[in-house]
DNA sequence: CACTAGTGCAA
DNA sequence: TATTGCACTAGTG
């Protein structure tokens, strides 16, 4: 699977080895007659996988991976093996205490909605809440709300019923979505996640599955766990260290941004960088034209915007909508950005004419994604491909650096009794002895900082706690 | 049971 | 019509 992806990664498709339990540690399955790690390969099956390897390593060697496979992938495995056994600590108690909280306000909602509707449906079917919000009560006529479609009808989506919000119904559905989201797909799974014997949750990491070259994680998912809200947070609590233990998260700034800087060379960006500045206030001082010191919380908000806007190769429609102002003033926002970052401009320019000329981009490391037929292509699909092409090696990069930086502390892990348990892309968090942290976190921040060296500094932003929420 | 659509969580 | 993922419920066949 690995080998495949190194040369197809455009290509997605699921592991074709079928279940892996999570329920086997400790324990290994019986070897199979023929099987690649079985001790007692015959001698055809190694002969085959000799032959198998020679012709890999060659096309390797052609697309310049043998690094990738070399430097990052292939000592990355033992590192994967020991997160997801050691697993994370679940407190089951707080997960149960909050299902009851959750459980109670939903219902609450629940029964508002109903009223408010003057009808019992299912809030939870798309189909139904059209209904009664666009058919019954015809909310977007009364508040002159301009309706988003989707393929089979009206969205009901988070946006749409935000612009609705004038009216309670919206808003309760909207707290009620909320509640029943965090019910379903975080406290009630996880709670069965937990492993019976080690009482800890062992996700899945997917090293070879995504095309930019970023981890994924499954069974549970644990790289989308809630941060944003107040009640998603406290998911977060539930995740704690062992008697003896503290958490510690150590999550790299902007790293994307410093990625830009570093590929772009873009003179400002790498100045305000180096001289270790507030990026989204540096970029809200160009394009509203004020002082650094006159910015305000709202202009650094909608700068933060189209720094993030500029790496996803965002569109003037989008960007209005994000900003909530018009496309007019969106174009003279993102106008205003590429006058202040001339070199920004260039570089998106170049790796768009690249993806042309050789059908690929790379990353840092050399890892590349292959865009085929983008001359071709019809307009929505060359810009589908044109983003890709700016998006692929910002993000491929910043996998890098994060696995590379993996590689580089899990031998420190030893020496404090500490444990890797997670990747977030760009977060690690760590299991270590109490009085082991605070050293720990200063050596674990020395090697992330300093695992690839860029035309910028890397910054790396330690947090320690009893539980997931305290340490981030 | 397999599949799609709509929705929404994270970086 | 802003990237990369995973996974929930509803609904269809």
């Amino acid at each position: 699977m690995l080998s495949f992806y190194l040369l197809h990664p455009g290509r997605s498709s699921e592991p074709s080895w079928g279940e892996v339990s999570q329920f086997t540690l400790g324990r290994s399955p019986a070897p199979v007659q023929g099987d690649l790690f079985s001790t007692s390969t015959t001698p055809s099956v190694a002969r085959d996988y000799w032959l198998s390897w020679k012709k890999l390593e060659k096309e390797l060697k052609e697309g310049q991976l043998i690094t990738v496979l070399k430097d990052l992938e292939q000592p990355l495995i033992p590192v994967l093996l020991h997160m997801e056994r050691r697993g994370i600590l679940v407190d089951p108690k707080v997960l149960k205490d909050l299902e009851k909280e959750l459980k109670e306000k939903a219902e609450k909602r629940k029964k508002e909605i109903y009223e408010e509707a003057g009808e019992e449906f299912n809030i939870q079917s798309p189909k139904a809440l059209q209904h009664i919000l666009f058919e019954k009560l015809a909310l977007h006529k009364k508040l002159g709300v301009k309706l988003k479609k989707t393929k089979t009808g009206y969205s009901t989506n988070q946006e749409v019923l935000e612009s609705l919000s004038e009216h309670p119904l919206p808003r309760k559905i909207l707290a009620f979505r909320e509640l029943t989201k965090l019910l379903s797909t975080y406290v009630r799974p996880l709670t069965q996640w937990i492993h019976p014997e080690t009482k800890r949750i062992h996700t899945t990491f997917h090293q070879a599955l995504t095309a930019t070259g970023r981890l994924s994680s499954s069974r549970p998912n644990l790289q989308n766990i809630p941060i944003r809200s107040e009640l998603g947070e406290r998911i977060r609590e539930a995740f704690i260290a062992p008697k003896g233990f503290l958490l510690l998260s150590a999550d790299y700034s902007q790293i994307e941004l410093r990625i830009l800087a570093h590929f772009s060379k873009d003179p400002t960006l790498l100045q305000a960088f180096s001289e270790g500045e507030d990026i989204h206030r540096i970029t809200a001082s160009k394009i509203f034209g004020v002082p650094p010191q006159k910015v305000t919380s709202s202009m650094r908000a909608q700068a933060k915007v189209i720094n993030y806007g500029i790496i996803y190769g965002m569109g003037v429609q989008k960007l209005a909508r994000e900003l909530g102002v018009s496309q007019k003033e969106a174009k003279a926002f993102r106008d205003q950005y590429f006058a202040s970052y001339p070199q920004i401009q260039s570089y998106l320019k170049e790796q768009i004419e690249r993806a042309e000329r050789e059908g690929k981009v790379s990353t840092l490391f050399g890892r590349c994604r292959f865009l085929a037929g983008m001359r071709s292509a019809h307009a929505g699909f060359r810009a589908e491909m044109e983003r890709i092409a700016v998006n692929t090696p910002i993000q491929g990069s910043a996998a890098d650096i994060i696995k590379l930086a993996m590689i580089q502390v899990f031998p420190l892990l030893k020496k404090f009794g500490a444990f890797l348990l997670l990747q977030i892309h760009d977060e690690l968090l760590f299991e270590v002895p109490e009085e082991q942290a605070k050293a720990f976190g200063k050596k674990v921040r020395q090697v992330m900082e300093g695992v690839y060296p860029l035309s910028v500094p890397l910054k790396v932003n330690i947090g320690i706690g009893r539980h997931w929420r305290e340490a981030h």
